[in-house]
DNA sequence: AGTGAAAGAATCACAAC
DNA sequence: GTTGTGATTCTTTCACT
């Protein structure tokens, strides 16, 4: 699927999207212009979809996070789910199979904040609220280096 | 907590972390030398905690994506946990409150291979797995605009 | 926070393997 | 088909305002 060069460029531009093509050139061992090729090829590929940064919520004063799992009562999928994406503090929002319809990703600043969100919804859908309390992985890539 | 200034420069580098400097600093009107200071200062201060890329997992092959609850068995938290982080193809874990101890986001590319991955921890911990079917939210920075 | 000069990097056309 | 070379253009950075 990927060759060596690739995931080495995956790599690094994971820990350092802004690095110059010159140093990454270097830091593979190829040209930057062979470099700046194989970027856009892996852009039009879909492997890379964006570059981006990553935002700290705590640095925000975000101090609380939950998942919830939200079950819509019948007839309110819908509202629910516009109510989600409506709510900013909903930073991620999983449509599942089973009983739990939606799964999401809450950043709050006080417990005070966690209780108003939920109760917005309350009357249109069971809730489940987990707080997170820690994160053995923040977030990583699947792996790339198989296949 | 941030000014309008730095709110648009997230903004920016949120849809782009490779453009340049001049054409940051022009679509928030600015020079290049003082949106350069800004951006060292949203590091520094932990807003920005990385310039990274997203990679599609989907262009990689993971056609499957699963959220997975995780409740460990008497005396297995720790064994659990440490199956979790060695296997790549979780790529999100939450150690949350409640009954489900962790809470998991687990790529693979085929229902065998999620068959497989699940059948290694069935015997330290009860698992509720959730097959995601759509992304109504995909992942968003908590919002940066009040306070 | 802006200006202008110097250093550095990206990109393009073209050549080589 | 992919990689390297060198010229041109653009960008970053630094001293100074």
């Amino acid at each position: 699927m990927l060759n060596n060069i690739d995931q080495r460029i995956l790599e690094v531009l994971l820990k350092d999207s802004r690095i110059s093509l010159k140093e990454l050139a270097q830091q593979v061992g190829l040209s930057s212009p062979s470099i700046s090729e194989r970027l856009h090829r892996l852009e039009e590929r879909g492997v890379i979809r964006a570059f981006s940064i990553e935002i700290d919520p705590q640095a925000l004063g975000y101090q609380l996070q939950a998942i919830v799992r939200i079950r819509p009562l019948p007839g309110k999928l819908h509202i629910v789910q516009k109510l989600i994406e409506e709510t900013p503090e909903f930073c991620e929002c999983d449509k599942v199979t089973g009983d739990d319809c939606f799964i999401v990703r809450l950043f709050v600043r006080s417990i005070e904040q966690l209780d108003q969100i939920i109760d917005r919804i309350a009357d249109k859908a069971e809730t489940s609220t987990a707080i997170v309390k820690a994160q053995p992985i923040k977030r990583r890539p699947p792996p790339f280096g198989i296949a």
